[in-house]
DNA sequence: TTGACTCATAGACGATCTTCTATATAATCC
DNA sequence: GGATTATATAGAAGATCGTCTATGAGTCAA
């Protein structure tokens, strides 16, 4: 992961409606009309999020029919949370259990 | 911490220049005449990304004289990253080690 | 006190981002 | 095939962001 992924990621979580969108699919198969129908903003809009998400590589697709589901990465996430406090936080994660999780 | 801060943080850490200040003032206090002899942007723009590093809580401040020395607050980016993987990663972040350090 | 130095702030400009409406694409049903 | 449904894409408008130059505010030394 190099340093530009870093912001990559930073990117695509800094927006509250993106987050929103995040907590919505982060433990579940979800699909956009489902999300559409939880946020205060049209389907456009969540399919742009996804989209940025998506190539971000913070969301995982399943084409099911007309319907297309999404689920966090969650995975992808711990790695990049780990890649920012092994940057940032260095001190901060010195105890090896930290260290081998976030390998 | 409020899911609004957690938007705050991720702001704060999206861009380029403001992650490459973060790296400068990581493990030391440095001016911000010393992070701009580095940097290769202005003076002012240094000062506006330190201004938007030090709203969010990421950087603590000694004024000494006529230099500001600036240098990271790695508990708190810790924290934040701590927030966000709870919040985005919660299957991840399951073992005891990781939680205690995470709270 | 004057001049030099360090940093912050103000204002402007261009680029990027978020959102919308309209529409295209693709799958399903009658 | 034609209508309906689910999602993606295109294009535009408005807001936000990053950067610059110019300048203000505070500190130090001569």
């Amino acid at each position: 992961m190099t340093a530009n992924d870093v912001v990559l990621f930073a990117k695509a979580i800094a927006d509250a409606t993106r987050q929103q969108i995040m907590k919505l699919c982060c433990c579940e198969w979800i699909s956009v009309a489902d999300i559409t129908e939880k946020m205060q903003v049209s389907q456009p809009t969540v399919s742009h999020h996804l989209a940025i998400l998506r190539e971000a590589g913070l969301v995982e697709i399943r084409v099911e029919g007309r319907q297309t589901f999404y689920t966090l990465n969650q995975n992808r996430i711990a790695n990049c949370c780990g890649q920012l406090m092994v940057k940032f936080a260095p001190d901060e994660v010195s105890t090896e259990a930290i260290k081998q999780t976030l390998s």
